[in-house]
DNA sequence: AAGGTACAATAAGATAGATTAACAAATGAG
DNA sequence: CTCATTTGTTAATCTATCTTATTGTACCTT
């Protein structure tokens, strides 16, 4: 907990009064491997900052078939962004890959720290801001790069995720088959050799 | 410009003093079609306010090929936030494809004015955080859809865009050719007329 | 009217990545 | 420890989309 205290501090100074407020209206909870953080439908009700474990957001078509639009693992984010801010029913689900401990701050809470301390809407400006822009980073690769680029990119930046989640996800994030992930990694292991 | 803070103050509500406050920093500008808003290599030194025209946000790869990451048209936002934020030379260019009047808000004015008006930083926080659902949304269908279902939302959702740009634009905006879309237009118009 | 420029349509061959299916290896529950 | 389930591999065939090239259309310009 007061590890994500440490976290907010790094972006905006808050005092003893303003963290004390803060820490009132924060809940620590645990999930299991497996549990759902975010069902499709529910409403997301809290922003949750995740201290230890591992999670996918990922959305289900008509179809069947999971596109996963992220990870999450220790200091960052998870939840469905576009319900808690409407509060409607979400489109994904944020499942977690291990056992999973938060912090969440519900939404009615959040609302009311805007208003008292300035610095935590401040705080959260800063965090959405870069989110977006390596949203948009994420779309530009898409179209730009090749299935074998992204999966390289992907190894490069996020070298823990690849350990941490089994290859069909990482697949399912480029937006790829297993199948075909599991031959650009003999490509590569091939042209690593030679 | 007048329209410009009727805008803003559908968001947050600010008194006199700090409307005439934030009139001081804005700056109205007008480019001609063709013309750069922002240039790759630059650094985006602006937030830009579309009050009339039309726009795209582009990325060039090493081998020249455009990406078109965005349109932007009356009342939407334009420039390298990623730039913005971190003074950094900008990866897109933002180019006029019509006649265009913005209003742009300086760097470090507005630093200057999330500090003076927390209102202005909730302001922003509340235009990017709709953006980054949007943007989440768009990595979705990219991955879920076909190009020919990608290609109907746009036209449902953006029908005046279709009208203002080329075609090939679209298709650049959709992650296809534009040979391909010509292809898929043809088809659509086949299905309906059946 | 003639040529120039910008945009759109059509068609044929090429390719990245999907699909299917069969198998191998790893993992975990009992 | 063992059997069942989950995860990963390989290979053949298939499909959406790309590439290249050609032709068509609609304006501007002179």
């Amino acid at each position: 907990m007061t590890e994500f205290i440490d976290y907010l501090q790094s972006y905006v100074q808050l005092n003893d009064q303003e963290v004390s407020h803060l820490v009132e209206v924060l809940v620590e909870r645990t999930y299991l491997k497996g549990q759902y953080i975010v069902q499709e439908g529910d409403i997301c009700n809290t922003q949750n900052y995740i201290l230890s474990g591992m999670v996918r957001t990922y959305y289900l078509d008509r179809s069947g078939t999971e596109y996963i639009i992220a990870f999450g693992q220790e200091h960052w984010w998870a939840g469905d962004l576009g319900s808690f801010i409407t509060q409607t029913p979400a489109d994904f689900n944020v499942q977690c890959l291990e056992n999973t401990t938060v912090v969440q701050i519900p939404k009615d809470q959040l609302e009311d720290l805007y208003l008292k301390i300035p610095k935590i809407e401040r705080f959260f400006r800063l965090i959405i801001q870069s989110a977006y822009v390596s949203a948009q980073k994420r779309i530009v690769r898409n179209f730009s790069l090749s299935a074998k680029e992204r999966y390289l990119l992907f190894v490069a930046e996020y070298p823990t995720i690849v350990q941490r989640v089994p290859q069909y996800m990482i697949a399912s994030y480029l937006g790829i088959t297993k199948e075909f992930l599991s031959n650009l990694r003999s490509q590569i292991a091939k042209e690593q050799r030679s």
